[in-house]
DNA sequence: TTTTTTCTACTGATTTTTAGGTATTTTAAT
DNA sequence: ATTAAAATACCTAAAAATCAGTAGAAAAAA
């Protein structure tokens, strides 16, 4: 069995060398190398050949959860894992609807890193523990999702955080200040908050704003 | 010259395994262990010699700014240097304040980092290049410091922002809304800022929420 | 092409917040 | 013991947000 072609996608140089020094001694793995950024990955694989990628969510062009999506479209036969910090359950549950095989916080394990990366290659979708229980008993944190805002919520959304009244974005944006008021009411009944501080609260709790 | 001894701690494995690999070929360093958590570093540290601590910000117990002041407590002469991905200049600056040698982010360059390890161990404090910009140009993000809340403000906000209004809130402390206004009026002037939105917004960039 | 969603805009009433102040009491610091 | 800071509470008035609806036009999806 050939060895399995390796990259390693996050924005942290230290976590990068400490990963290839990790693999560098498993014997299935080929580490091809390290990307910093989204588009890096994105060029090498449409030339390349790579057979597993770690993909951090946080970088500092493309989300990783995008870029998740990317990659599978240049290359639906690379394995995806997730390994990042984030621990919202939407995003977990993004990052595998996006064609991800897996996903593991950074404070994983060795053993467990191991383990998934042979599960993932084998076709299987697999989750560090603490990312199981995440996914399985919604906790405190974890209740509710990430409700699924229209384009102009989103863009009304940053302007109500930045302090913005309904007045100012109405004219900013050439509409109504009324068509503002809708927005917001909408915004508050999607999130199921009372105003606009639970709102924003929420908002960037579940890394939306 | 003896080697120095030097100890990680951070809450990432992977994180902690990466820099003991980059840091094992160091001809003036040596490394006397990793440790996933605050308590863990103190307690080795009251028994055991340390010069040199790579310190995280984010623990699971002790937040690591004031871990930073504790460990000096113990042992002054062991030089603290915070590698972390705060960009706050606030939590800089207090690091620093607790006796900190120097502050990295963690998308700094191997380089960097065994650059300001040397220049650490001399006495010297040094920070990466881009925690050097954060300090010395405050950019848009980095503008304003925490302004210094007094108890019952830091209480007051995290009601507000929990979507309260200033009745309830008035009811639940046994307080007068009046005076709810008048703190709620005092939290948007500190800030700066034009209302609860962009109170909210702030205050949780700040990592006061 | 039809259906559904999103975006737009309105009415009217009510609640809440914000802006300009002032002022007393309590608590903490010197 | 004195000073300074924090917490309390109030007034007036204007501005803004929230609630509870309706509804047509535009865009996207089926």
């Amino acid at each position: 069995m050939a060895k399995l072609l390796t990259a390693i996608v996050d924005d942290h140089p230290i976590v990068i060398e400490g990963l290839k020094v990790l693999l560098q001694n498993e014997e299935n793995l080929q580490l091809v190398g390290g990307f910093c950024n989204g588009s890096a990955i994105l060029s090498y694989i449409s030339t390349n050949q790579v057979d597993l990628i770690l993909l951090d969510i946080t970088l500092p062009d493309i989300n990783g959860i995008e870029l998740c999506q990317q990659i599978k479209d240049i290359s639906i036969a690379t394995v995806v894992l997730i390994l990042s910090n984030h621990t919202e359950r939407s995003i977990i549950m993004q990052t595998i609807q996006n064609g991800a095989s897996g996903y593991l916080l950074k404070n994983s394990s060795v053993d467990e890193l191991r383990h998934c990366i042979s599960e993932a290659v084998k076709g299987n979708i697999c989750y560090s523990k603490e990312v199981m229980e995440i996914i399985s008993r919604p906790s405190k944190n974890h209740i509710q999702d990430m409700p699924r805002l229209t384009r102009r919520e989103k863009e009304i959304l940053a302007l109500i955080a930045a302090g913005k009244t309904s007045q100012v974005i109405g004219q900013e944006l050439f509409l109504s200040p009324l068509t503002i008021d809708t927005h917001r009411k909408n915004l508050i009944q999607k999130f199921g908050v009372k105003n606009v501080a639970e709102l924003i609260m929420t908002a960037t709790q579940q890394q939306i704003l």
